[in-house]
DNA sequence: AATATTGTTCAGCA
DNA sequence: GTGCTGAACAATAT
């Protein structure tokens, strides 16, 4: 499940083990995830050119090209990157295949294909294309910018929080985690929210991000508080001892405590 | 064998 | 057009 902190791994994967390498091979072996752009066309821009740098913008990774292209991956529910020599650590569903003159592959895994490879000649356009909102982990994400784009919300504010055209990076479970951590139900109205819940909402995002960045990519031992280990339902919460439930909420399975995410505003 | 899973997209409604 | 909700879809594990 692909959300921003794991597509921020994946890409500091891909920038420790792929960059600046010659691309001698291309296999796509599942055309049907190309976006707007043809299998000729993308073997075309890589065919012996290089990565040379990576750009992360909500779920979506970008790998920019030595000829000012850019490869644009998105995981769905069950894409990753993997990188290997032998065939032995090959992945089972494999998508698309770099060979790279060093005898090393690079591979875009996607069980369920519910991916995304396309080719971007402008990055920006590509996201203007898609209407993404503003990367939830960027610098520029401010509390200001935050409050400014939940005002007037009517909807919830778990349904606000993943709708990627609002603010891109934060999906089901990761929605479920900063509400927890923040205590606010994930049903209130996000246009309602006070300061006080608004500035805990926000410092939650950024530290629960950067919290579970550290924690996927080192031991993937996440912080016993979260709610992530925790989330089944009848689980004893990490926070408050109340109990974690399970609701349906904008049609998705929510899971939050029914003790210290109580109030709905 | 029916059900649950998730991100995106789109139909439908106010 | 706008804002929002809910369902469809992909493929697989349980």
């Amino acid at each position: 499940m692909p959300e921003l902190p794991d597509v921020q791994v994946f890409k500091q994967y891909v920038d420790s083990t792929s960059l600046h390498q010659t691309i001698r091979k291309i296999d796509l072996r599942s055309p049907e995830l190309l976006g707007d752009v043809s299998a000729e066309e993308l073997k075309q821009h890589l065919l012996d050119h290089s990565i040379h740098a990576s750009r992360r913008h909500g779920k979506y990774l970008f790998l920019r090209l030595d000829n000012s292209a850019s490869v644009v991956l998105h995981f769905g529910m069950t894409g990753f990157p993997v990188y290997f020599l032998n065939q032995e650590s090959a992945p089972d569903h494999i998508r698309l295949l770099l060979t790279f003159s060093s005898g090393y592959y690079l591979a875009y895994d996607c069980r369920r294909k519910l991916g995304l490879i396309d080719l971007a000649g402008n990055e920006q356009d590509f996201i203007d294309s898609k209407e993404l909102g503003i990367d939830a982990f960027s610098e520029h994400f401010t509390y200001k910018t935050l409050k400014d784009l939940l005002k007037n919300k009517k909807g919830s504010i778990k349904s606000t929080l993943m709708n990627q055209k609002i603010i891109a990076g934060i999906g089901n479970i990761y929605s479920d985690e900063i509400l927890f951590q923040s205590g606010i139900h994930p049903k209130s109205c996000a246009g309602a929210l006070d300061d006080s819940r608004l500035k805990h909402l926000y410092n939650e995002i950024k530290r629960v991000f950067q919290q579970s960045i550290q924690s996927l990519a080192s031991t993937r031992a996440f912080p016993k508080e979260f709610l992530l280990p925790n989330r089944e339902p009848g689980a004893e919460c990490p926070l408050c001892g109340g109990n974690i439930v399970k609701q349906t909420i904008s049609s998705r399975s929510s899971y939050f405590c029914n003790q210290h995410q109580t109030d709905i505003s």
